[in-house]
DNA sequence: AATATATTTCGACAATTGTCGAAAAATAAC
DNA sequence: GTTATTTTTCGACAATTGTCGAAATATATT
C-alpha cells in the first residue's frame, strides 16, 4: 500500500484547494455513513454544479467513495487512502525520526 | 501553531505539483543544511526559470526557507510548517484515534 | 572594471482550473 | 406516466498555472 510521489501528488493537489479541503474534511467527521451530496451541499454553501465538479475530483483521486441509495449519493472519505497519503508524508517529507531525536537531544 | 483551513489548503496546494513535491522532499532530504538551487537544479534537472518559480512558490507558502551566502543561495525546508500541515491533516482529516480502535474492534 | 557564476525576473504562450446557470439524466412518488 | 427530487453534464467564460528562453540582477574573482 505504499504511495508512490505521482499519487501523491495527485491527493494533494486535490486536496489543495478550499472548497474540496472543505468537502473533504466535512465528510471525514460525517464518519463510515458519510454524506449525501445533497447534505455536502446544504452543510457547505457550494452550489450543485460546483460541488458536483469538486467531489468529481476527490472520487478520481480515490480520496472520496461514492454510492447510489435510491435519488441520493452518498459520499464517504476513503480513509485507507488518507492514511497511505499522511504516511507518505511523514516517512517521505518529514524530519525522519532518528533526525528528531538528534533535535531534541540537541536543544 | 495550530494550522487552520486555509494555510492548509495552501500548503496542500503548493506540495501538489510533482515537480514541487520533489524539490521540497528533495530539500527534507537534505537535512538541516538543505542545497543550493542548482543543487537542487542538478537533481532534478530542472530548466533554471522554472525551478526558481517553483521554489517560490513553495517559499511563499512558508514550507522552504533561503538564505543568502555568497553567489549561492541555500534552501531549506521548513519542517516546523511541515509537521503542522501533517498534524492539520492528523487532527481533521482523518479519523480520530477513538474511531480507530473501534474499528479495530469491530474487525 | 571586466569576467564568470548563480539565480531571478520578464514576457509570452498553451493548458488547466474554478465557477455557475441551464439543461439533462436518474430515480422515486403519486 | 406525470411530477418531484437529486445530482450530473454541458457550455461558456475569466482566472490561474506551468513552461522556458532571453535578459537582468547579484555576487564573486581576476
Amino acid at each position: 500500500m505504499n504511495m508512490e510521489m505521482k499519487e501523491a501528488a495527485r491527493c494533494l493537489e486535490k486536496l489543495g484547494n478550499p472548497t474540496r479541503l472543505s468537502i473533504f474534511r466535512l465528510l471525514v467527521r460525517a464518519g463510515n455513513d458519510g454524506l449525501p451530496v445533497g447534505a455536502v451541499q446544504d452543510n457547505l454553501g457550494v452550489p450543485a454544479s460546483t460541488l458536483s465538479h469538486h467531489i468529481s475530483h476527490l472520487v478520481n483521486a480515490g480520496l472520496v467513495k461514492q454510492t447510489r441509495q435510491g435519488r441520493v449519493l452518498r459520499c464517504t472519505a476513503n480513509y485507507d487512502m488518507m492514511d497511505s497519503l499522511v504516511a507518505f508524508l511523514s516517512d517521505q517529507c518529514c524530519l525522519s525520526r532518528d533526525h528528531q531525536i538528534e533535535e531534541k537531544i540537541a536543544s
